[in-house]
DNA sequence: GACATTAGTATCCGACGGATACCATTGAGA
DNA sequence: TCTCAATGGTATCCGTCGGATACTAATGTC
C-alpha cells in the first residue's frame, strides 16, 4: 500500500495519492463523454460534426471542452484544414489509442450486463429505466 | 453500428445511443470517485471512514453520494451494525467486482503511463505537474 | 439574393463537486 | 463527574461544470 507519489521522485505512481498527477489523469479519463470520444476516435480520426452524432446527445460546448481536455493531455491532436466552412479533423495519438484499451473495456462491460444491473437496481426505487 | 437500444425489447445494448440506460451505468462507473471506491472494496468489506482515508482528498458527502449511487445500481452493499458509535460496512457485490475488472484496468493504465503523459502534456502549458 | 454547411462561441440556468462545520451517542480516561 | 475521542454521516455555502439553446463567419450553390 505504497504512497508513493508525495515525496519527490518515484517511478511508481498511485492513483489513491491525492497529490499524484495520476488523478487529473484519471479525472479527465474517467469521464463519460471522454470514454465515448476515444472509443469513437479508434475508428479513425473524425470531424467535430461527426463526433458529435456519433456522441448521441452531447452538446457542442462540452463536446469542445472534453476534446480540449484530451488534446492537453496528449491523447488526442486536433488538426485543422483551411477551408470554408471550416474543416477540422480529430485523431487518437500513440497514447490515446493506449488508453482507449481499458476504457473498451469498461464500455463493453457496461453493455454486456446492462440487463443484470437493471435486474438489480430494479427492486428499491427503480434508479434505472429499464426499456430503452 | 446498431442503435440498438432506443426502439422496444433488444438483447444488444450499445453505450453510444443516449436512450439506452447504458448511459446511467457508464456515466456512474467512468468517474474518479467511483473508479477508486471499488477499487478500494476489492480488498474487501471497508467502513466509511476507511474509505474516506483511502480515497485521499474526497469529502464525505461526495463519499456519500457516490457510495449512494453505487448501492442503488447495486454494485455495493451497505451493512449497519446497530452499535455506538456506529458502524457501517460497504461491500461489493458479485456485479461490483465484475465491473471492478475493467476500472482495474483503467486505473493500473494510468499509473502505469503517467510519465508518458507528462511529458506530452510538457510542451504546452503543462496542464499536469510533472512531479509529485 | 436566400440558403445550407462547418466548427465552434455566447449565454443562461440548474445541478453537482468540494470545503467546512456540525451533530448524536456512548465508552474511556482524568 | 467532566471531558474527550470516535463514527457516520448531514447542513450549509459557494464556485465550477454540464446541458440546452441561440448565434456567428465565410463561402459555395441554387
Amino acid at each position: 500500500m505504497a504512497m508513493n507519489c508525495p515525496s519527490g521522485r518515484h517511478d511508481r505512481h498511485d492513483v489513491y495519492a491525492s497529490l499524484c498527477p495520476c488523478r487529473e489523469v484519471l479525472d479527465l479519463l474517467a469521464n463519460k463523454w471522454s470514454a465515448l470520444a476515444i472509443g469513437a476516435l479508434e475508428d479513425g480520426p473524425q470531424r467535430f460534426g461527426a463526433l458529435r452524432r456519433r456522441l448521441d446527445g452531447i452538446s457542442p460546448k462540452v463536446l469542445t471542452s472534453t476534446l480540449r481536455g484530451l488534446e492537453a493531455m496528449g491523447f488526442v491532436t486536433r488538426t485543422v484544414f483551411p477551408a470554408v466552412p471550416p474543416h477540422v479533423e480529430y485523431a487518437l495519438t500513440d497514447l490515446g489509442r493506449g488508453a482507449a484499451v481499458p476504457l473498451s473495456g469498461l464500455r463493453r462491460w457496461v453493455e454486456q450486463h446492462l440487463d443484470e444491473i437493471t435486474e438489480v437496481a430494479d427492486a428499491p426505487s427503480a434508479a434505472v429505466r429499464r426499456t430503452c
